[in-house]
DNA sequence: CTCTTCTTGCGAACACTGTACGCATGAAAG
DNA sequence: CTTTCATGCGTACAGTGTTCGCAAGAAGAG
């Protein structure tokens, strides 16, 4: 009896043998899903696994390590980017100014990256990273700067880019684990810390200045004002 | 005789009760000693308390946290920085030029911040880098600026030195892991991703006119390149 | 159809991690 | 001396990345 209801058990309940393939894509997928809405130390392997319905360490069939895994996962993200074509080269500035807007923005929709960048940098040379480059140095190209001076260009704006956003986006994550507002932040910074902001009288005076202020629009304006300085200083070198 | 022994032993090995006090600093300074020799990911409290012939849990005394033990040590680290003082306004390009420099030199000697700065960016606002802001904001002023741009042109250069610097910090932390040379490295890439280079003319080319240069040279001059450009862009609104 | 080979998922295990808790020990204070 | 307090640390717990060996299905060969 016992054994009966066992085989039938084990030919009904034989789990939906679910059996459908995980595939690397569908889980760098759900991994960059997951980081979007835990963060980065929430990304564990086993975490990963039961959000698709498997085990912790079927994931190692389709991927080496969690490193690997970071990688592709940084390379994703790059995806999202596109560089716009360049025909007229009196174009360039508006059109490097998009690229700098929309690596900003990636950043921001996905804070995670700002913690992996400083591991993995660009020196992973995914097919996205690649991609997006070579349309880069093409549209400086075309915008006439000398050939020797297009990856120095493209590595001065992206830096830019990179150092300013992995900025904001670290304040936002700090502020998301703090669980607080950031008008709370700003009140606790203006409060807890007079003292200290005393002996410092000029980023006292840069604090009060942003009191009145939406924060997020002064992060934008900082942002392009930065811009707009790299931009003009790749400008002289055009004529 | 074994109760004797017992307490004889207990008595002479009586395990030289060191006792000897950690401190903050000291174990904040002893951190960066690890993370410099083995990098970020042999950073664990056990392997730190060892060091300090302490045990693991004994550091919590003194830090809250892992995270926190981070924030101190990043701000410990921008405390080798310094900020030239300028009386004359027509020095600010140099005083800007070495602070961008040696905030550059810090990364390349603490290759693991570039993996922190994405966690803390300037978000922790630990009392060296108040004081280093606050003296880069002087001496902005006494180059010029308008007062509510000295902030804006703070981060500005700092964001491109950061983004700049990082790159080639996670760069060199991934040479320094893969036990490779750079030159095997730039071999390798050169030979086993031929074809992928192929569809990316522009990449391959730049690729290959740094082919017979020293690249830490090739690294400085990139450097140094983008640091003249934001300082041009700056310079444009100093009229 | 059977038999073999290959791919893929997965449970168990290992060496670690950060950290909470309680106890013990030494120094300081009354 | 006694009491109080700060500090070090052993133990324990939950959770991590990753290895290994097994099992179950798929695919191909005869």
């Amino acid at each position: 009896m016992s054994g009966d209801q066992k085989s039938i058990d084990s030919v009904w309940t034989r789990p939906r043998r679910q059996r459908e393939q995980l595939s690397r894509e569908q889980i760098v997928a759900e991994a960059v899903r997951l980081l979007d809405e835990e963060g980065l130390e929430a990304l564990s392997m086993r975490r990963l696994g039961t959000r698709l319905n498997a085990g912790a360490t079927s994931l190692y069939r389709h991927v080496a390590n969690k490193d690997e895994l970071i990688e592709l996962v940084v390379d994703e993200v790059y995806g999202e980017l596109d560089v716009p074509d360049v025909s007229d080269p009196a174009n360039w500035r508006s059109a490097a100014g998009r690229c700098a807007y929309s690596l900003r923005a990636m950043v921001l929709r996905h804070p995670w990256v700002a913690s992996l960048l400083g591991q993995v940098g660009l020196a992973y040379l995914g097919p996205n990273v690649l991609r997006l480059s070579e349309r880069m140095l093409a549209m400086l190209d075309t915008a006439g700067f000398p050939a020797a001076e297009t990856h120095r260009a493209m590595s001065t704006v992206l830096a830019y880019v990179i150092g300013m956003a992995t900025a904001e986006a670290a304040y936002m994550s700090m502020l998301v684990r703090s669980g607080r507002t950031e008008q709370e932040w700003m009140a606790s910074l203006q409060s807890s810390t007079e003292q200290v902001m005393a002996e410092h009288p000029r980023l006292l005076e840069g604090q009060q200045a942003h009191r009145n202020r939406d924060p997020e629009q002064a992060r934008d304006e900082s942002f392009d004002y930065g811009l707009q300085r790299v931009l003009d200083g790749l400008a002289v070198r055009l004529g």
